[in-house]
DNA sequence: AGGCTTGACGAAACCGGTTTCGGTGGGTCA
DNA sequence: TGACCCACCGAAACCGGTTTCGTCAAGCCT
């Protein structure tokens, strides 16, 4: 357990105070190049790294990135949480920031959460994952001033840094490609409107629709995998059944995946179904799911960034950054039936 | 943004001295009781609450838990980890503690991460998920004399800590429950033996099988859903073909029923599976699986008790607990067919 | 030559706590 | 009554950094 290497070793070393070592690495313009450049120098060499906590209580900071999940909200966001908090640490380890999680049951305590950490200061921003359309987490962080970056959109993004994902775009291809196969009768199984992912896929598939010159088949508010497959089985009991279902999730999609099978329907040829999000679960069904892939890890990497950007002082309107979600074939949708 | 409540505030407010006040919060006895009593219930009156980064930098303690995830491990451990989190926060925040978290790719790097967290004092112990018998982690953290807690045992536990859950046990209940139904040729799928559990289960399996005085029927050493189905594969083209099989893990089983099925068998009559985590996608099989299911959030939530208490100076050997995982009967196992 | 800026650094205060050390007043004891 | 011992608290140093302020010499100007 050697000691640490100090900034006052540092400032020995150089035969320099702490003061003016400590300018020199933080970009003062009082000290010059060349001592600039020689502490760097020197600093490399005997590995010095500043005490975090230390930095803290002058600056307020304490370099570190807060994520809250709200664990009330079903199973949605769970499988991809591995991949999710994988990119988030990737950027942060790079940085030598730090990731400090924390959870809670409600969305009420989710408040008092996000409240807690920051009197603590045990966090300097926060990513939000699952972004809501009115979301009280947005309201509550910019009236404390505190920085944020959101996954997905929100109605009043004005002032927000985000990433997101063009799932509506996605949701658009789905419709081509179900048209492609020759598809009429296609439905669509949205998750719940609060979150702006919901309506911006259902919107995309709308879109889709109304481009191909068809009328939509829309069923919403969906969560859970026995939501997908009851939304199923009351389309298909309905005048006009779909030959094809778009879900808004693969959560939604295996359920009523599961529900056709259980009809009796080979999925892929009497019924075609298309998810969203690239699941394993997806992918274990049998045939795998066709399905919209996003890639977590990266999202996580670039949420990481543009929060560390935004509480380093940038202008949000400069950090928000999209991608495109990657259809992958499954085996779950083609051409329709032959009535 | 109203100013934290600082420890002079509290001071002034009681018309002590900053000393007197941080000594009397912190237990020291040369304060009165008195006036400890009277510290205490101004302190919960103004809402003091001290600065963990400030406290830090003395104390060289941070008050918050390590967690490091090592990715390259599969799939594994990652539908556990949202409850798993969940448990290790619930008790982090109540104790007004923090989880820090970081992912590593590698052993190596993740030994790296380690020693960083330690270094830039990031955090004051470790929770170490999925123990080895010759856990690397382990030898790097005693010997850095940083505290940990184990979920699961090691080899050499001495001086450890852990929280473990008897999976021996299962396997063996999961014998005599196979027994019961009649099963004669019950074969064991077992996992990578350089885990602890992979071991223990197996040994449990082995008891179980003696206990009925039946020959064991090994297969050993496999990780991901694919393996499971191949190791089944094996097993029934192979001589003595048992009735049933008992899983190491669920993700294995799951695997196991796909080929099963696959092979055109009805799982639950034409042949035996049981699983153990109690996995949700286990519960998402048709049938349903029969598994032992372990309560991830209790098991974080204890975990991080431990580690506390651990990092509080308590002996390692008062902080051992062992807990059971539970039957979760489903629809995979049951009498064997008649031959 | 003298005054004034300017560049570059040291000294010291500061952040919010912890911990050491010393001092004071009251009680005990011979 | 005087020496001594405690119990209890204040003062100040300290932890590892950041930031303000003052200083001093060199360079510029008139």
């Amino acid at each position: 357990m050697g000691r640490r290497v100090t900034l006052r070793d540092l400032a020995n070393e150089l035969g320099l105070s702490k003061g003016t070592v400590s300018r020199a690495l933080n970009g003062y313009r009082d000290i010059s190049p060349a001592t600039v450049q020689r502490v760097r120098e020197v600093s490399e060499r005997i590995g010095y790294r500043p005490l975090a906590q230390a930095q803290s209580i002058r600056t307020g900071q304490s370099r570190s990135l807060g994520l809250v999940l709200q664990m009330e909200q079903h199973d949605a966001q769970r499988p991809f949480l591995a991949e999710f908090l994988r990119g988030i640490t990737r950027t942060v380890s790079a940085q030598h920031w730090t990731l400090t999680m924390a959870t809670a049951e409600s969305e009420e305590e989710g408040l008092e959460t996000y409240l807690r950490l920051i009197a603590e200061r045990k966090a300097d921003g926060f990513i939000l994952p699952r972004t809501q359309r009115q979301d009280p987490r947005i309201a509550l962080l910019r009236d404390a001033g505190c920085p944020f970056v959101l996954f997905g959109r929100t109605d009043d993004s004005a002032d927000c840094a985000w990433f997101d994902i063009r799932g509506g775009r996605a949701m658009q291809q789905a419709v081509a490609r179900l048209v492609g196969f020759g598809h009429r009768r296609i439905a669509f199984v949205g998750a719940d409107p609060i979150y702006t992912y919901a309506t911006k896929r259902l919107d995309g598939y709308k879109e889709g629709m109304a481009e191909a010159g068809l009328p939509p088949l829309v069923t919403s508010g969906h969560a859970t995998a026995a939501d997908g497959g009851r939304a199923l089985g009351e389309l298909l009991d309905g005048e006009n059944a779909p030959t094809a279902v778009i879900c808004a999730t693969d959560l939604l999609a295996t359920g009523a995946v599961r529900a056709a099978q259980a009809r009796g329907l080979a999925v892929g040829r009497d019924i075609s179904i298309i998810g969203y999000d690239g699941s394993r679960e997806g992918q274990n069904l049998d045939p795998p799911l066709t399905s919209f892939a996003v890639d977590q890890t990266a999202a996580g990497a670039r949420l990481a960034e543009l929060l560390i950007a935004r509480i380093g002082g940038a202008d949000p309107q400069e950090l928000r950054v999209t991608a495109d979600a990657v259809l992958r074939e499954g085996g779950t949708d083609g051409p329709p039936p032959n009535e």
